[in-house]
DNA sequence: ATGCATGAGGA
DNA sequence: CCTCATGCATA
């Protein structure tokens, strides 16, 4: 299903990633079919599985979720330079394209009791001081909702930092990321790796672009303030010390004295397909949505056979919509307030000038 | 990067 | 059935 390179590829010794990539096709693949990258003893080294469609093959690594951008580059050139082959995997096709595969269950971050939580708080003085920014404050996001949790929160520190705040912190994180090469998924598997607590590349992505409530920011900001600063304090410190440092940070996790741990959410129901309403159904949508954003059950109903759309595609549609305006709607009460504060600011300091 | 979807928790 | 956080899979 690779092709590697036609005929001058021998002449091509191209170090460009995108060339890499550029010089394969995925060609259309069977929905659920496995292939593997063998070499040349038929020793399988990476599995991967597609889901029906033709993939680029940058799209196919965070889809697969198995390797890394970089595991991709190195395949690829392997495949070139004919070290490796591309072999098919034997693969029963009974599974159902409907049901998480085994080896695409999700890591989701889980609430955790209180006391944990504490604990957790109490052993972060083993880490190495650069590290003091502790994610043992980190999520728990349902649990913010509870009494006892939102206490140890609140007694664990300030920690309180503005939209604004949080926003340029996403700023320069991505800045640093991308100077030191991590994309997006690297980022978050480093996480995982270091600290066994992590994001998806989706969130890191809204995270970035400060497309998230304040909650959800707050939330998320310290396991990446925490890696950024692990990141920093490599550079700084050397390598060797930094993996010391790093050392460290996995030795804690192992003991789950770090954070959080991704916890294992064994089988989630089968995902109703995908459902991509047209144009014209999407402007009904809209149209009833600046009208009425709450659907009554008739209304409902009526929609969904008028636009010939399932009635919870039509819901969901909705809740979507709603939960979308209010994210706006928080992200432009943070932007006047920022300008607020600015603007009194200028004019306590001209008041002052004069 | 983003739109549709799920699921916990709450009303 | 809602909100909220966030995942999956596509754009």
């Amino acid at each position: 299903y690779f092709n590697p390179m036609d005929s001058k590829s021998s002449k091509r010794k191209s170090n460009s990633t995108a060339e890499v990539l550029s010089s394969f096709r995925l060609a259309q693949v069977p929905r659920n079919e496995q292939f593997g990258l063998a070499d040349a003893a038929g020793a399988t080294l990476v599995r991967l599985r597609f889901s029906g469609r033709t993939y680029r093959p940058d799209i196919l690594v965070p889809l697969c979720g198995l390797v890394t951008q970089r595991q991709v580059e190195h395949l690829a050139q392997s495949l070139i330079d004919g070290r490796m082959n591309a072999v098919p995997v034997e693969q029963p096709p009974s599974l159902s394209c409907r049901q998480y595969p085994p080896d695409r269950q999700q890591f989701l971050l889980l609430p955790r009791a209180g006391a944990e939580a504490a604990a957790d708080a109490a052993d972060t003085k083993l880490l190495a001081p650069s590290m003091s920014a502790s994610i043992a404050e980190l999520p728990a996001n349902a649990a913010r909702q509870q009494s006892a949790a939102s206490a140890a929160a609140d007694a664990a520190g300030p920690s309180g930092a503005s939209m604004a705040e949080l926003a340029a912190f996403a700023q320069r994180f991505r800045r640093r990321r991308e100077e030191l090469g991590y994309s997006q998924l690297d980022a978050c598997l480093a996480m995982e790796r270091l600290y066994k607590c992590t994001i998806s590349q989706g969130m890191l992505s809204r995270f970035e672009l400060a497309d998230l409530s304040l909650d959800n920011m707050t939330d998320v900001w310290p396991l990446l303030r925490r890696w950024l600063a692990d990141l920093e304090a490599r550079e700084l410190l050397g390598p060797e010390a930094a993996d010391s440092i790093v050392a460290a940070a996995a030795s804690a996790a192992e003991t789950g004295a770090v954070g959080p741990p991704t916890r294992l959410i064994r089988q989630r129901r089968a995902r109703r397909p995908r459902c991509q309403p047209s144009g014209a159904q999407l402007a009904q949508l809209e149209r009833h949505y600046l009208h009425t954003p709450h659907l009554s059950k008739a209304d409902s109903a009526a929609l969904s056979s008028r636009l010939g759309l399932p009635k919870p595609v039509v819901l969901t549609w909705f809740c979507n919509r709603r939960q979308r305006d209010r994210l706006a709607a928080e992200v432009a009460a943070a932007t006047v307030d920022t300008f607020q504060t600015e603007l009194s600011a200028a004019m306590v300091t001209k008041s002052h000038s004069n």
